[in-house]
DNA sequence: TTAATTTGGTGTCTAAATAACACTTAATTT
DNA sequence: AAATTAAGTGTTATTTAGACACCAAATTAA
């Protein structure tokens, strides 16, 4: 194999933000590092890319390891390459975000990475540029979220619609007048309402809805402008 | 210095996606390639990253050795890791945009990498994934230009309205109705009409227009809805 | 010098989307 | 039976978008 000669090598991180929504609050999934340097400290799940795997198969494999879960959503959001950034050796990170359904992943916790679920808006300091990562992971989710129903990804198959308009609120920090919500989402028509009421939250009960996954599919990229003013995104 | 050991290292590219207005046309900026493999191919303008230089200080180095430019608008779009993308070793690239006023960069043509523009509707075959990266850095130019008054990055000091339209009418593969364009455009408050015309484009010739820089640092972020329904966008 | 040609520039009206706003209903608890 | 709690729903005003057509300025041709 005829190689590039005199030029340097590097490590190749992968660093998963992965976003989970427990029917209140958006969550970030976090671990305990396992190796030096900061070993112990509070950090995104990664792990250093291989010979013969891509990075979208890197970014699913570290996913996999932490939470078992295959066929998740993930997007790559950025690369880090400060020289800085690693005291160790010099290694670039590529961030993905990944949204999972949180109850599919409590089934599966592994003890191994001392891994909890933090409030989106208050979780610990992080090792290396990690906090940088998840602040982007946040405006890309809302830049996103703003144009694409890309927010199902993190509900179970049966939700309500308080529990999706906590959902959108803890994206944007914002508040939004419920009836305009509920009309704006309807008017998708990606839900399908459904007879059974979730009462857990509540004495009334909340009508249950889940996704047509058919038109979710079909109309993914179809600009659904689902926040109408964001001055939020920036 | 300590190291992770058994991990692989990796050559990490960074190739710049060029943009230019012409005053007509968008227009992307290419290079014949000066080495094997693929050695004078067409090819977007790259270079590797060195031990101490981060990423978007490579990505402007690169792009001042094609260009003389600096302090250009740049962004980082996508990393492109497949293993088999360059054949010769593994080689992962951090791929960016760039929007340059076309005009200064005639000034500083270098013979060296044999570059021409071409009209972003019509480039040749591309080297490796550089078509992937070429389109994906347009979507993204889509995607932030309705939203954020970044193609006046591609345009000179004074410019005409029309002008101003043929650019986002290439950007969008769209027409726009001249009224409510400069209407739209007008709104933002973004411009200063000048009182002297640009004669060479027509007869009865077009005001010019110049950028209030103030106005568009203190809104760029603030979500100005530039292309109110682009269903282009995906 | 007059007419024709070309491109630039402007205003109104209709339709659609957004935003503000308050009461009733269902079910449980007291 | 009354009180409590959260869910669910409709109307109106305002704003924004979209469709649409004529006049003006300057050069070129007759």
């Amino acid at each position: 194999m005829t190689r590039y000669p005199g030029q340097k090598r590097f490590l190749i991180a992968v660093d998963c933000i992965i976003f989970g929504f427990d029917g209140e609050h958006l969550k970030l999934l976090l671990i305990k590092r396992g190796f030096e340097p900061e070993k112990g400290k509070w950090s995104l799940m990664g792990g250093f890319v291989q010979s013969e795997e891509s990075l979208d198969e890197a970014a699913n494999r570290i996913l996999r390891q932490l939470t078992g879960l295959e066929g998740v959503y993930m997007e790559q959001i950025e690369t880090l390459g400060d020289p800085e950034r690693d005291p160790v050796e010099r290694t670039l990170s590529v961030a993905y975000f990944a949204l999972i359904d949180i109850h599919q992943y409590e089934t599966h916790i592994s003890g191994e990475y001392q891994a909890e679920w933090f409030p989106i808006n208050k979780y610990p300091k992080l090792i290396f540029d990690h906090s940088n990562m998840v602040e982007s992971a946040r405006k890309r989710l809302r830049y996103k979220a703003s144009l694409h129903p890309i927010l199902f990804e993190l509900l179970p198959e049966k939700f309500t619609m308080p529990q999706l308009q906590y959902l959108y609120e803890d994206v944007y920090n914002a508040t939004f007048d419920k009836r305009n919500f509920s009309r704006k989402i309807l008017s998708t028509n990606l839900l399908m309402k459904q007879k059974d009421k979730d009462k857990s939250a509540s004495k009334k009960g909340a009508f249950y809805y889940k996704l047509n996954k058919r038109r979710y599919n079909d109309n993914f990229d179809s600009f659904l402008k689902l926040i109408p003013n964001p001055d939020h995104l920036i």
